[in-house]
DNA sequence: TACATTAATATGTAGGTACATATTCTTGTC
DNA sequence: GACAAGAATATGTACCTACATATTAATGTA
């Protein structure tokens, strides 16, 4: 009698999502548990568990053990943006490649790297700004701050021929990472490293990284003008 | 005599990790099948799948059925953006929030918008100007298209009082959506509307979404000078 | 050789059981 | 009433089996 077809999970989570945005359950509601709604809709608890770790995972439901799943309070668009070494991000628009080290020593860290990291004193680190170009124009220029205690190895790295970005993401996995995009006016210094006009709209993408506790890197870095950032998917 | 104690599929993960890492797996390669994984590491075939997903999901590795699973050859800063309602981004700042509803039209879509939708002709669609404020300064100001035939109940709505921002993520769910973030110098109209000094820098986020195959909207918001974005977590 | 058909295979998913873990709720003690 | 200890409970995970599905590889046919 009872037909038991098989439940895809993507099934049973636009089920739930249909039960939220019809308003069965509205922002702040608690949902029933699992397996109640497992029941419900005749499939597994762990169809349903998938279901809805699908949906928390998109920010439309928070779950915590013993307290059960809720509906967000706060919808967000939540969009994953993925952010390629930039020797691949220009080869891929179909130019040629080239990096040039500008600059590389050891330093005390400053206040905004100190903030970036959560430090309450400086500490030495290696200092490295570089240009990327594309066809031989500025594409970007990276002013990047290393830990010497996490990264020991990078000071006998040749980042004249190897650059830091490309040494790092290939060496040093990171396990969490900080990200803070703005826009940001030329000055006189973007001139000449970006060819911008003094007074262009630049786009600053600052990206911190830490493996576990243990701080990785910090950079800034400045795109030339007209640069976009986009996701796809 | 055989120890079989349980392994997290964070530990066969970090495992995986670590194999790529130290370059056992190289960029490109292709790892061992599932099954033969978890007879390595003494664990089960579904343990090292939800391993791998999360491995696939961060950017490491790529998983194609047949096909195997092979470390990625160009590793990727994957971040999370979430982009709350404005509203609740004002008043998380602490500052109270209003909203006020510049033009309201219904017209055809210009190249930039069909673009992003991927027309290929103009179609009739409810342009939507508003201004966000924080304590009663411009926040961002956002140029929307919304589209008549998905969401055809928004004519409906008074968007006066509630704003269309709001009344889209609570109504209309997407499942998909397209990001393109980029900076812009402030002209004249900005002048006015966001009270930016004209030349000054502006953080600019499209944003396009589908609900499967059907558009719903397309914005340009245009954040106040100073405006930025970032990730937590 | 070119192309369609079929077999082989690695990942993906559904269902189920048992236990782990993090909270919340309850109860006891002062 | 305040606080601590313990019970209750919803989600999270590990393991297993059986199939589903998407591709690649192999095979047959013109």
């Amino acid at each position: 009698m009872s037909e038991r077809r098989r439940h895809s999970w993507m099934e049973i989570r636009d089920s739930i999502r249909g039960l939220i945005l019809n308003a069965t359950y509205g922002p702040g509601d608690k949902l029933p548990r699992d397996e109640e709604l497992a029941l419900r809709f005749g499939c597994a608890r762990s169809t349903v568990h998938r279901a809805m770790r699908d949906l928390a995972q998109n920010g439309i439901v928070e779950r915590r053990r013993k307290g059960g799943t809720t509906v967000r309070r706060d919808p967000v668009t939540r969009a994953t943006l993925d952010i390629p070494i930039t020797r691949l991000e220009v080869e891929q628009r179909g130019y040629r490649y080239r990096h040039r080290l500008i600059r590389q020593s050891i330093q005390d860290t400053p206040p905004s790297i100190m903030a970036n990291f959560g430090f309450s004193e400086p500490r030495a680190m290696l200092r490295v700004e570089a240009l990327h170009l594309a066809d031989n124009r500025p594409y970007i220029f990276e002013d990047r701050w290393i830990s010497l205690e996490t990264v020991p190895e990078i000071t006998s790295v040749d980042l004249t021929h190897e650059n830091a970005n490309e040494w790092l993401v290939r060496n040093r996995p990171y396990s969490k990472c900080d990200l803070r995009l703005y826009a940001r006016t030329a000055t006189a210094g973007d001139r000449d490293m970006l060819q911008a006009q003094e007074g262009e709209a630049l786009f600053v993408m600052e990206r911190t990284t830490w493996i576990d506790a243990a701080p990785i890197t910090s950079l800034c870095a400045v795109a030339h003008p007209g640069y976009q950032l986009f996701t796809q998917g």
